[in-house]
DNA sequence: ATAACTATACCGTCCAGACGGTACAGTTTG
DNA sequence: CAAACTGTACCGTCTGGACGGTATAGTTAT
């Protein structure tokens, strides 16, 4: 009946571009033409492995939940603790995880439901892995101030350069060691 | 004397329904003839007004900022400290600041430079008041739990009810206590 | 008289998606 | 072995609709 198939090498390359588009330029310019482009590849060649923009975006959000998943069972794991952990991993350094959650930011703005749902779902898990390290008392406030870095990367990743996050992280965490006692 | 114009009543309007849209349903559905319909004015009438949609995101954007500069100074004068009037005032609460905020953050998301731009001042302004009252070691952790809260509004409002994000007030306020000593 | 509209028709552009075709890897059959 | 065939992985073009914006002629309120 069929054959052995190549490899779709159009695929991979396809769903990095939309994800590296929405990062950029934002969901209104990461057309299928412009994702097309980028990857290199025909916008018929595109629609062949994603039937349409929505299939596009499924597939998006389940890389991300799979991204998200791994980086909670390691933040439940991490040695300095899951709030340390979480802090530290909410500033921007451009990681697949980083990449997902900024690229899926920009789709729930333009009130996708389907990706407003999958966040609740994945805020709700740090939540509770937070809350299981410093308690349910503060584990809000820890929270809130990891996504509060994401809210500042999101505003500002894309053309613009990106400062120094990184330092922010130091005074956040100190933060958070005062609120331990 | 004479002959005076009568008022304009759709200007205000037009921009009240883009603030609406821009909120509920995002920047790509916010059209000039959805805002023309939410107003209950012709796309004509709206027009007059708006020579384009820029015209209208510029005006929004003004209007922000003088909603956010009288809130700065508010919050500098605040019996109860900077910081916890700016926690406090970041819980949605359907406040004239709020919407404008929310609605110009759809705005961000698309990569609108301006607006981005805009908003940083605006940050920087409540920066600057929460380091006069905590301190600069602390201030960015409470910007960014408030940032963090402003994070969840813009994730869950539109169609979608917002449950006891007041609840989580609370518990900030209690963190913030808890720093400050 | 004039500002503040309404209503409608229209234009150029952009975009999602449909469609028909091509190149090629492997499989079957004479 | 080789022609015939099959399914995969694309390419390039087209179309129908939406959207931003223009134009214009008429209407209402002051």
């Amino acid at each position: 009946m069929g054959c052995m198939p190549r490899k779709p090498v159009a695929r991979d390359a396809v769903l990095d571009a939309f994800e590296t588009l929405l990062i950029d330029v934002g969901e209104r310019a990461a057309t299928l033409d412009a994702v097309a482009k980028k990857a290199g590849v025909s916008k018929g060649g595109l629609l062949y492995h994603f039937p349409n923009k929505e299939a596009l975006i499924e597939v998006l959000l389940d890389r991300l939940d799979g991204l998200a998943k791994e980086d909670a069972d390691a933040m439940a794991a991490a040695a300095e603790g899951a709030a340390a952990y979480f802090i530290r991993s909410s500033v921007w350094a451009d990681t697949p995880l980083d990449r997902a959650i900024v690229a899926a930011t920009r789709l729930a703005e333009v009130a996708h439901q389907e990706t407003r749902r999958r966040f609740a779902a994945i805020q709700q898990r740090w939540l509770d892995e937070i809350a299981a390290d410093v308690g349910p008392g503060l584990a809000k406030a820890v929270l809130y101030m990891g996504d509060g870095l994401y809210f500042n990367a999101m505003l500002s990743v894309g053309p613009a350069p990106q400062g120094g996050a990184a330092a922010d992280v130091e005074e956040l965490l100190a933060a958070l060691e005062r609120l331990r006692r």
